[in-house]
DNA sequence: AGCGCCCGTTGACGTGAATCAAGCTTGGAG
DNA sequence: CTCCAAGCTTGATTCACGTCAACGGGCGCT
């Protein structure tokens, strides 16, 4: 299994952390590598180990016991796959293409963060984000027609992406249809219809493996007075 | 305006908190009460002030620009009404019945929470609790039909409000049919609806204030066999 | 005690998303 | 290049929940 050159990624780089401290935290990491499809880690496994994503998407999901499927994130380069205190994990991840990860042995992480208020300071902001986001889906789930659960989701996805690779036209999904329909509380085929809509509309364009969006500035793709009939 | 004697509740106290910390604590709140409906905070606020419940139930909730409404949740005795750091609240909260509460200012709190591990602990995990408690909101909203939502959320309030006040029979539901609609993503017609078809099938009664649950004891009250007709 | 206002309940009806069911497109293997 | 399978799109139909509307009951106010 080959080896990418730089697995320390933007983790714990997005504020300034004095250089210690990352010292530390490379010092912890293994870089491990995951294939499209895999597993990562399994929703009540154990949390003997923390992630951090160096490459690629995952998807964060708790299964129903019927079968049911809620995608509670997707994960880019520089996010944590969990919060790294908790024995058991709460969600199971697997890898949406393939990607790159650091690993951290949770015991030795936890002491480095529980002796370091400035990395724990970073971590109780990771988490008042997570916790925001999770709020922003809650209130799309819980009001959102099919449309603006797509809608949202686009611009939302556009602007993480952007994030991370300069400006390109098209936005890429790698995730496929099921995934998003899970993310969104909806169903595969809505998905699928809902962007046909908005294609119609000319919101969008569907390309091979993403959507270029027609007006990306403006936080809504949403209907306009005249649209196409 | 009286005051009522014991102000500083269960609040940083459900896990052991050294007599130092929580003497500094004690220091730097003052109590407050709010009347039922008064608001406490608006979304978008500056955060000033951070504040802990001790007294009542109090509703937190987003306003979307067309008048929907999320109640992201209903804090209970002993919660923070957000987290102490960032700068502006991130949704609105308001009394539900009167309310005691904490009132901390910001800065100070925050300034001992930095300095302080062993308090910063325990917002990492109530960060980490709330997080979670979001995300099985967004797993109900995503996945839920009306009647699985409304099950879930009485067998979740039954076991939060049973936590402070010793087993009583019936559950006090002190907010209104609508409040528990936004929390849902349901309209306040579907509750009552759903209320009443429970208590069609015996699984639950409506009392005054409140409901009874006729089999607390199993996380389903869902439809067993050969339920009434 | 009587009045009026919320709030909750109940009913009839409409609608957006789910479901069921074909086709179609794409990408990988031989 | 052809074949096959997985995933995506599209259409017809159904159903759960939303919408609109009327009614009723509890509670505070006078």
């Amino acid at each position: 299994m080959p080896r990418t050159s730089s697995f320390f990624p933007t983790l714990f780089c997005r504020e300034p952390c004095d250089a210690r401290d990352l010292a530390e935290l490379t010092r912890l990491a293994t870089p491990v590598r995951f294939e499209g499809g895999q597993t990562i880690f399994r929703e009540g496994d154990v949390a003997r180990s923390a992630f951090g994503l160096s490459q690629g998407v995952v998807r964060l999901y708790r299964l129903l016991p019927d079968g049911r499927r809620q995608v509670v994130a997707f994960a880019l380069p520089g996010d944590f796959l969990a919060m790294p205190l908790g024995d058991r994990f709460s969600f199971s991840a697997d890898a949406v293409g393939d990607v790159s990860i650091c690993r951290f042995p949770r015991e030795e992480l936890k002491r480095l963060i529980q002796t370091n208020p400035g990395i724990m300071r970073q971590l109780i902001e990771f988490a008042a984000n997570e916790l925001q986001s999770a709020q922003d889906q809650l209130t799309l789930l819980g009001n959102g027609s099919a449309e603006e659960r797509v809608v949202s989701f686009l611009v939302n996805w556009r602007r993480r992406v952007a994030r991370q690779t300069p400006p390109s036209q098209a936005v890429p999904l790698p995730m496929r249809r099921q995934d998003i329909a899970d993310f969104l509380g909806l169903k595969l085929e809505t998905v699928s219809r809902t962007f046909a809509k908005l294609e119609q509309r000319n919101a969008i364009r569907i390309v091979p493996h993403g959507v270029v969006l027609m007006r990306p500035e403006q936080s809504a793709l949403v209907a306009e007075g005249g649209g196409a009939s």
